[in-house]
DNA sequence: ACGAGGATGCTCT
DNA sequence: GAGCATCCTCGTG
């Protein structure tokens, strides 16, 4: 599989966003099981520096368009293809990849991904219990899932252990948008993207939602 | 089916 | 000390 480089990811993230559904995230060794592990994407998210749900979005200043990088948010201002991986609630870590060119605030959250190789590692590392739709869809769930955490922040991911592989559509398959999940501001952006009717999204459409 | 609430730790004010 | 880009469990109808 090839990795998606570098300048698949230096250009808006809105349209990062909507090009990465359908290509698959890759993980080569995770810690427990063995071989590769493969998740083809159907939800992502979009941030960008001008957006008040991004992380620190007080480092972007519009009137003079200059940036501060300091902070844990300062790292969305990184180069192009690096991972932007925290930890959310405490609990789960939340992978993300950076878009734009460097200097540029941006980044993509991976939501959701159908598991199409290692699946049986995966149930391992989730556990058991899960119904297989149950596996990776969701942002934690799929970290969980990959063997994701701090480690891969900041880091190339064009390249393995963890990188990114295109991928395609199919001719039934649509996109449809809808505000993003788990956040209060900024809800009149329709910056989530997903697989229409795809029962491995990460939950049911909201009702604000509009077909692409 | 659906909603409420707890776990848990880091970042920034 | 508040606020989270979440997930899971345990109530109630």
């Amino acid at each position: 599989m090839d990795p998606c480089s570098t300048s698949f990811f230096r250009r808006e993230t809105l349209d990062v966003a909507r090009a990465l559904l359908g290509c698959r995230l890759v993980r080569e060794h995770p810690s427990s099981g063995q071989g590769r592990l493969v998740g083809r994407i159907v939800e992502t998210e979009a941030y960008t520096q001008e957006d008040p749900a991004f992380h620190g979005s007080n480092l972007y200043d519009p009137e003079t368009d200059t940036v501060q990088r300091k902070g844990l948010g300062g790292d969305l201002f990184a180069p192009p293809g690096v991972g932007y991986v925290y930890l959310c609630y405490g609990i789960h870590w939340l992978l993300n990849v950076v878009t734009e060119p460097e200097g540029t605030g941006g980044a993509v959250l991976i939501r959701a991904v159908e598991p199409v190789e290692g699946v049986d590692v995966i149930r391992d590392r989730r556990g058991s219990k899960h119904r297989d739709v149950d596996l990776t869809n969701g942002p934690g769930k799929l970290a969980e899932a990959f063997d994701v955490d701090d480690a891969f922040h900041s880091v190339d991911l064009t390249t393995p252990p963890l990188y990114f592989s295109p991928g395609d559509l199919r001719p039934e398959e649509t996109i449809a948008t809808s505000s993003r999940i788990g956040i209060s501001k900024a809800r009149d952006r329709q910056w989530r993207f997903y697989l229409r009717d795809h029962p491995y999204v990460s939950r049911a459409t909201p009702s604000a939602q509009k077909g692409t």
